[in-house]
DNA sequence: CCGGAATATACATGTCAAGGTATATAAGAA
DNA sequence: TTCTTATATACCTTGACATGTATATTCCGG
């Protein structure tokens, strides 16, 4: 249970998740909405406390549980290198369209530099 | 393995994604810079593959991988919700922090109407 | 064709966490 | 007190993977 991502793998903990962005819920009512079992709910809010994803506040018997922002911006901060990745894909994929044109409308002049989606290696030449 | 987050959750692949982001790589650049056995790399590579997160092409015996954007973009539409959460989460934190304010009862029992900091929903209206 | 390199797959093993059931704790209400 | 509600925890079983080892496949060069 190392990672966020660990903690964001279970589909339960994942809807529980979901519920509190609109408000906070109570046990009870998250174990109604999700039609799970009282115990799971609460052995899944505990992981999710425990990975700083939810607190808890007292009132009276029932425990009101709210989302805590850090851990999704973890999760966004993480995204960010792959995020640059695949804006940058649109171009490559529109380069790669534009070479893809139907062979039998015209001759293709491949043979011109043979620039590839590669970065820089060169695939034929090895050894 | 259902979704992309049971894809994220083991530590290893998630290295491989990282490693990707440069460039493609072919399964034994891999294996030496994570100095992981080979077939470890391949069936994690497999995963990838089949989540969509990466596709591969034959170059001779090897087969460069490269990423594909549409998993990570799931990742960031499942976000989302959670984004608007956190930025809005200032101001709620500050209102908070304003009726949280101990003018004589610090207590939080609730000591008379039981009325629950729900923040003014009637969730309680049902059946 | 043979040998070797690069990658994939098959099989066996162990670990860990999710789910279920039962019970414990805690806080009203009567 | 005793009963009831709300939540937490303990124990157990089971199944899913991750890992390791061994082997299969595929491709190239000689």
């Amino acid at each position: 249970m190392e990672s966020v991502f660990d903690i964001l793998a279970e589909p339960n903990r994942r809807a529980i998740l979901s519920l509190l962005v609109s408000s906070q819920q109570s046990v009870g009512e998250i174990e109604r909405q999700l039609r799970m079992p009282q115990p799971m709910v609460s052995k899944h809010l505990r992981v999710l406390r425990e990975a700083g994803f939810v607190e808890s506040t007292v009132d009276a018997q029932r425990r009101l549980y709210r989302l805590k922002p850090e851990p999704f911006q973890e999760v966004d901060a993480w995204l960010a290198p792959f995020r640059r990745f695949w804006s940058a894909h649109l171009d490559a994929l529109e380069r790669h369209l534009d070479r893809m044109d139907p062979p039998t409308a015209s001759k293709q002049k491949t043979k011109k530099k043979t620039r590839r989606p590669n970065g820089g290696r060169d695939k034929g030449a090895k050894k």
